[in-house]
DNA sequence: TATAATCCCTACCATACGGATAGGGAATTA
DNA sequence: TAATTCCCTATCCGTATGGTAGGGATTATA
């Protein structure tokens, strides 16, 4: 019941640019960087992001990527979907599979599909119903009731500040498993 | 956000122990042959199974698996979790790896962790809330309103007379991913 | 026009993990 | 004793996932 970490990443990405959203174009550089993703495969995330049309990009100097839409336009489920990942705990709901299902006891559906079923919808409202806006207005009331977490502001703040000196101090990338 | 074949299995498993409760010792084999599990992966299952409590078992000619407490008493959360199977979809969630979580962004923890908690919390509600005698009458009445179908009678009685028979004409048991 | 900075593409690599197999041992019955 | 079943534990194996590599477009700027 995991989800994978490129839909993770995907997510940390676009939730970086949310917080960024309407300070132009943001680097891949400087997200991998802030949200320690791995520069390559970041990369081809934001790549498919891109097509999907929830980023959009410019190359040359100066370039990087934004936020298509405003964070309270974007969804999760959006973000996951276009990563091709699925929120169904199996693949037999998904439509175009779905002659996979019962192949097991010839003529009957599986017992449990209605499970797996009450659970995707119940995953799918969740996904379908998050905006990066509300990620972020979730954050902030943690915040300000001292939660372990320092603040939304200081933390944009700190990072446009330091780019460049986090540049150049080869803060590493670390794998994450 | 796939659950996992030993999981699947498990459940299949304990849903065909549940239909022939009361009907004393029911032979690996068969579970087998007619949920088309791998015989010495379903082996394992059981056993795990049988470890948490869940079934009871025993050797010997005319042995084999029961269900420990009625259907109505046996969730689908019970069994996943006798196979170490979490429902969170980020181990960080888990309290035991809370460590692991916001290790990106220092002092933070994740954004987005509020959402997985989310997520978990739904679907651990719906798996709690899930007993195997409710997968049985769901069905039934499926059955009844005339969905692409058997009969649970039917199935049931089916299996239990051609037993030996199938046993005879070795019915091949597919591998399924 | 040259140069550098960025994104874009596509192919490739590595390995952890899930799924599956194998086979001998211990119980139980008859 | 022999047959039948569950029990254990070691091992294999394929592949999906996570990650790397590097050259090619594009854009800015001077
Ligand atoms: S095989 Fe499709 S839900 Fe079980
Ligand atoms: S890292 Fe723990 S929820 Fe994102």
């Amino acid at each position: 019941m995991k989800i994978s970490a490129k839909g993770e990443y995907a997510l940390q990405a676009v939730n970086y640019l949310a917080h960024k959203h309407g300070q132009g174009y943001i680097q891949l550089k400087e997200i991998a960087l802030h949200e320690r993703i791995p520069l390559k495969f970041l990369e081809q995330i934001l790549t498919a992001l891109k097509n999907s049309g929830i980023l959009k990009s410019r190359s040359g100097p100066g370039g990087g990527y934004y936020l298509s839409r405003p964070p309270s336009e974007v969804t999760v489920a959006q973000v996951l979907q276009s990563m091709d990942l699925s929120a169904s705990p199996v693949d037999c709901l998904n439509e175009c599979n779905e002659f996979e299902c019962g192949k097991n006891n010839e003529r009957d559906l599986c017992d449990l599909r209605w499970l797996w079923k009450d659970i995707r919808e119940e995953t799918v409202k969740i996904l379908e119903s998050t905006t990066f806006q509300d990620i972020r207005e979730r954050k902030a009331r943690a915040t300000r009731s001292g939660e372990t977490t320092g603040s939304t502001e200081g933390r944009a703040e700190e990072s446009s500040r330091s780019d460049k000196k986090v540049h150049g101090t080869v803060r590493p990338i670390i794998n994450r498993r």
